[in-house]
DNA sequence: CACCCCACCCTAAACGTTTAGGAATCGCTT
DNA sequence: AAGCGATTCCTAAACGTTTAGGGTGGGGTG
């Protein structure tokens, strides 16, 4: 079954024609005879010959792989973003790594050293990293004129430039927060993961403006980003001293799981003893007793739109270089996007909305990236 | 900011040693003085340098990278089976490919020859596949000595040597049925997902040869392998003249997903209408309305163990083509493992277990690999 | 017929590393 | 003092591609 592996100088002995005249035929370039070209392919496909990836980005640079950055595959949110970015890339031929920067699924300062190491040894074309990363990384991959771009999450503060695809994270909190308002709802609970993952700081921001604005209590509760620890840090907050809040606000699901497992334990009610609501719309939300009230992050779209970027700041790029200019990356203002949100009212928040519509399908996801409406959804029966 | 490219040489000028030296100090072999290496570290470090993997792959084979392949990222398990992969992948310092051959979310026959092409030509050190290929991609990794490892998949009935990790897909039905029959279920609805996808046969056998035991019927309904797909599929087959099945049995949680939103939208009551049974544990099914029976699949450590088993294949591979010998991997009868299931009794098939004690986050996953018990797990209250 | 241009093709060098084969040095044994 | 083995290092050749720079021949133009 084995064979020898197959270079293009077997190729070109077994045309006649030399190593060149091959090279260009098979990457479809100009100078070669329609004939030469024809027979080269023939033979090239008879054989089974297979080019060697490695000795090609040795001479030229077709770099053509991109890295994406996470820190634990825990929440299922990723894997919209990772179909959104893999359905760009796979169109242009690009080849998408995944790298885990958290051991055991929380985040290792070290690990992540040893990614963005790996990254560079392989010369990748650019990187998306769904959380901010440090400084020192940051600076080796501008140092080697590594495009990079944040998806949901926006660049850290020392260079607010990057470029970066997030939802509205801001505008959402205000929404939600709006919400609760028209409810009545005094005493908020943020649970929230910490601030590696930036999309916090907006979302945090949004929150506090929206109660001060609407005169009520906002109690900030940062956990680790997982439902375990979600579960144990609400755990001993409510088993403290003082008010009982109105409602919780879960920052992300992996919180929201672990939130309601504990009040699902502990028999509390939802929403009667305490409203919920959530950050992230995924498919069987409808499905939770109580159904659950969240926000409808497009996170598939925001993944697309990602990857589109990157790979217009690279072609951007390579292209400067070929002029003989400077290698940098050129991030504009442009790179920058925000994506609307809709807040996707059920039931854990108080409200009765009759049958559950959201439910269809075809709307949660994959299909409709049309409607950009960014108020709040209401049934008809949407009794506040 | 931007530096030119540091190479060996360089490191090799600045240190008055020769790039032999240089190449031996970095890599740890042996032949080099304690003194020169430290010398080539420092100045290294000092310098920036990181070395090309394109040119180091050129020349030896340290082939450090295995693919995974998937077909559409819809179904959260595979973040699972990912981080099992990772988990184990990562300690050995070899990275993760994932290619997807799902365009839109189905699965793309052409796209499968795109992505094999890929992974010949970058010199992958193997595969993991979530689904069954085909065999011209089997014959061709085979043709290049390319180990492939199935997982959650079971080997095509052409190459039934080749290694795999499973659940125990067989068991797991009869464990299935056995339930179902003693809630006294005769007209049971098995809606599926295509045979591309293996596990299928097991799951399919098993389940017919326990209705068969028990004296019930059974329907096969296949859907493609999304929500919106399986929700139209069981639409079509409900609407038929025929009799009405006591309980639906859903192959995997996109289905499960798909026939719990057509069945709230039509106002069926479960588990009093129609009783309801997956095949994945997920976060949320303890959660949802009613809480969901499923089986306890244990994904992570089936990625752990299908990771470990392929780079077992590929040390030995490369043990002995250093030996000389041919370079073919070596797949022994060791190689197939099946990983065993128990039965997650929660409210949707009829039982009305007390609170659900399953719902503790430590035992959902992460955590606990010890238990193998392969009998239905009951509360105390569970009656039948 | 001299000239130029173009299409097609070739030879040879380059990319950054590893490695085969050998040379130099040193200390030890005879 | 010659011989030997071990240690440390070097030179040069490989790995499989792409590409710079040049060569050939044929057809059109003066």
């Amino acid at each position: 079954m084995s064979k020898r592996k197959l270079t293009i100088r077997d190729i070109s002995v077994a045309t006649g024609l030399s190593t060149f005249t091959v090279s260009r035929a098979l990457n479809g370039a100009a100078g070669v005879s329609e004939e030469s070209r024809r027979q080269v392919e023939k033979v090239a496909r008879e054989l089974g010959y297979v080019p060697n990836r490695a000795a090609q980005g040795l001479r030229g640079a077709p770099r053509d792989s991109v890295a994406v950055i996470i820190a634990g595959t825990s929440n299922a949110y990723y894997l919209d973003l990772m179909s959104g970015i893999q359905r760009t890339m796979q169109q242009k031929d690009v080849t998408v790594v995944l790298m885990d920067i958290a051991v055991n699924g929380v985040y290792d300062a070290d690990l992540e050293d040893r990614v963005i190491q790996r990254l560079l040894e392989s010369r990748m074309a650019g990187v998306i990293s769904t959380l901010t990363l440090k400084p020192e990384s940051l600076a080796l991959l501008a140092s080697w004129d590594l495009p990079i771009m944040f998806v949901d999450s926006s660049p850290p503060r020392e260079a607010p430039h990057l470029p970066s695809v997030t939802t509205d994270n801001y505008n959402a909190s205000l929404l939600v927060g709006e919400h609760l308002a028209q409810h009545g709802y005094k005493n908020w609970l943020f649970l929230v993961y910490p601030e590696r993952w930036s999309t916090r700081f907006d979302r945090e921001r949004g929150l506090r403006d929206a109660a001060r604005q609407h005169g009520a209590e906002i109690t900030v509760l940062e956990s680790e980003n997982d439902a375990a620890a979600a579960r144990a840090t609400l755990a001993t907050y409510l088993d403290r001293a003082g008010p009982w809040p109105d409602v919780l606000i879960a920052g992300n699901n992996p919180l929201l799981l672990g939130a309601l497992n504990l009040l699902r334990s502990r028999g509390t009610r939802v929403p009667d003893d305490l409203g919920v609501v959530g950050y992230d719309e995924f498919a069987w939300a409808p499905l939770i007793e109580p159904s659950l009230t969240v926000l409808n992050e497009r996170s598939e779209e925001i993944g697309g739109l990602a990857a589109e970027t990157l790979l217009e700041i690279i072609e951007e790029q390579s292209r400067a270089v070929k002029r003989g200019e400077a290698g940098a990356p050129e991030y504009l203002p442009r790179h920058q996007r925000q994506v609307p949100v809709d807040l996707l009212v059920r039931r854990s928040c108080g409200c009765h909305p009759p049958l559950d519509r959201t439910s269809d399908l075809v709307a949660s996801g994959k299909a409709s990236r049309s409607t950009t409406n960014h108020r709040t959804k209401k049934g008809p029966a949407d009794r506040v």
